[in-house]
DNA sequence: CATGAATGAGTTTTCATTCAT
DNA sequence: TATGAATGAAAACTCATTCAT
């Protein structure tokens, strides 16, 4: 067992290149093959580190996937949150929110494929599954800040957001099989259409 | 590899009793733990009958997680089908279509999720493929057909669908989570909310 | 454990069909495939029977092929014994058992190709090693007759009978491969230069 | 599967050992057990390594088993021809052949078993196959230029190898049995009569 | 620090044998 | 008496993890 292990913020750089490196390679092939699916040793090979790093870095497979987990979906919900201006127009905040879920998923769409898949994963750990309360209470807030306004859909706001998100999983998904582009027209048609699911009216 | 594997539409009944069994407990493990994440040794236990009798009845494990993918999707691409109205209100229909979706998910939800999770796992043979592009080819041509008729959202029908499904999908996953019922009032809600997903204004 | 089990001599026929049946079968695939390379539900469909079945004529695998030994050992002593005359042209005599053995292994080739594997298998009981030993000391006599009267190369008989019975099965081996057939000139041509091998000079 | 299998050939020593403690307790074991009587882990304990180790060092059972006959049966023909001199007497020619052909009988007793147990095993790869291939079109060559510089016997050069080569192999299987040694008065017997199958008279 | 050869526990799969029919 | 579906013990093989270098 590791006495300290490395860091992800190191300063010094270099020492964190091989981390990242293994994170990196982890994240495609727990996409690729799944989780069970996916042997260390050839996780090791495509990093380009040897086997035995990988545990210099994390106690093991099973640490590894959740500290995926939780720095991704972490990562996803601050980009979320970036650039969420409280008050405004409600429809510009909505798509302003659904532009973000569109860059994040265009720009890392392993990640976000990555975290979708694992949302429920047996292997996850308690601190994964905080993170992901903290996740779902965010949107929850989001949503009942809204209707609270009179702005969105009366209802549980669990519901929204699951129809929300899960309309824009859909698409993910759909534009991962790669027979579709995120394009900003894509984002802009899909977002109006997830709009009509929250709105009052 | 089994010179006859016996078919599920054994006449005597009780031919059919242990593959139907090991199928159940499949469906359940392999949403529980995953496909590599479940033993075959365990998947005898809990279906009750020896490990050697699953390769009685299916050549691998492969093959067994292919049949289980390629037979319940069928009998979620038949059950939606089933009392569909071509002609109608669309609203009505698609509310038709949405309740349908929820029966399904409410009656067999560990199928449902099993269906969710592995819709394009490394281990799907060709023939789940197919069955998996007849249901998006059934999908987009209701969608182009509504289009057609001037009733729904113009856009590219799949990503259409691919919201709808999404927000189901979303709302299924939430409800398996165990903290909300798919109750016909959820239904209701939640129906009306994908409507205006689609619906041309 | 069958309490009396059908044997093989059995008078009305009919009872012993299958036991031939499963001999038959089993001598061919013991020499295709070796004796662990043989299944025995494999055994019993080649057969003809089920696998059941066998386990109601032998105990186990392993008497199975123990009787199969022993009967074609004996079946090929009793051969090369039936027509010796015990006086007479010595060379005449060398030529008639080579005949013999050339007739055995033309006709039954299979069955002279499993005993000349199996001549030393782990698996093989002491019944079949008692067989073996008699066939041996058979030939033995055989040589040692000679060498009193003055007829063969002297030398310890074993060796003698090794070099004179490798040599057949090196001839029988090669026709085996499907190069060579047995023909009556092969056998005088072999049968005269394996002479050399004994005779005085 | 081994991405870069360890090759026999290493330089630096130490690598080579587990590959060869495995051939070794391999061809043992084969010979006494057979290749299908022969259990993985139990080659891993004779060979005093891991059972995973072997899949080091071959792909599986069956490549084991194919490197071995392929090693072995080049090193005898290597053996065979090695001090052969194309003119000379014949005789001595042919006594040097079956020196050669005893020494390495007398010297690698369980390699000799082996290459002669296994040599139409239903396992052997097309590479064995072809090991054979050459191995036999050397020794009819052979025995072709002796035929036409008049001193053998006339008669299909394959059939009077079989003969020669059968009768050492007969000789070879006796003395396994342990009641006979490989001395030298008995390889000049047995040579001496085997000289008497080919030579031409 | 980094490695990758080595391992044995655990995986998938086979198969000799049994037994209900 | 004959069967072949069922089985679990044992086979072949994989892989997360360790540790000597």
């Amino acid at each position: 067992m590791p006495d300290a292990m490395p860091k992800p913020s190191a300063t010094g750089r270099g020492t964190t290149d091989k981390r990242a490196a293994i994170l990196d390679a982890a994240l495609e092939l727990f996409v690729e093959l799944g989780f069970h699916g996916t042997a260390v040793p050839l996780l090791a090979k495509r990093a380009g580190v040897g086997a035995g790093t990988i545990y210099r870095y994390f106690e093991n497979k099973e640490a590894l996937v959740n500290v995926l987990y939780g720095e991704w979906k972490e990562k996803l919900a601050t980009h979320l949150l970036s650039g969420f201006s409280p008050g405004g127009e409600p429809k510009a905040q909505f798509m302003g929110l659904w532009r973000r879920m569109s860059d994040f998923a265009a720009q890392y769409p392993t990640a976000y494929a990555f975290i979708e898949i694992h949302h429920h994963a047996a292997y996850l750990d308690a601190a994964a599954h905080e993170v992901e309360q903290r996740y779902l209470q965010m949107a929850v807030m989001y949503i009942q800040n809204a209707q609270a306004e009179g702005k969105y859909r009366d209802g549980p706001p669990e519901v929204l957001w699951s129809l929300v998100e899960g309309a824009f999983i859909g698409l993910a998904r759909f534009s991962r099989g790669g027979r579709l582009e995120l394009t900003p027209e894509v984002i802009e048609f899909s977002g109006n259409a997830a709009w009509e699911l929250v709105r009052r009216r």
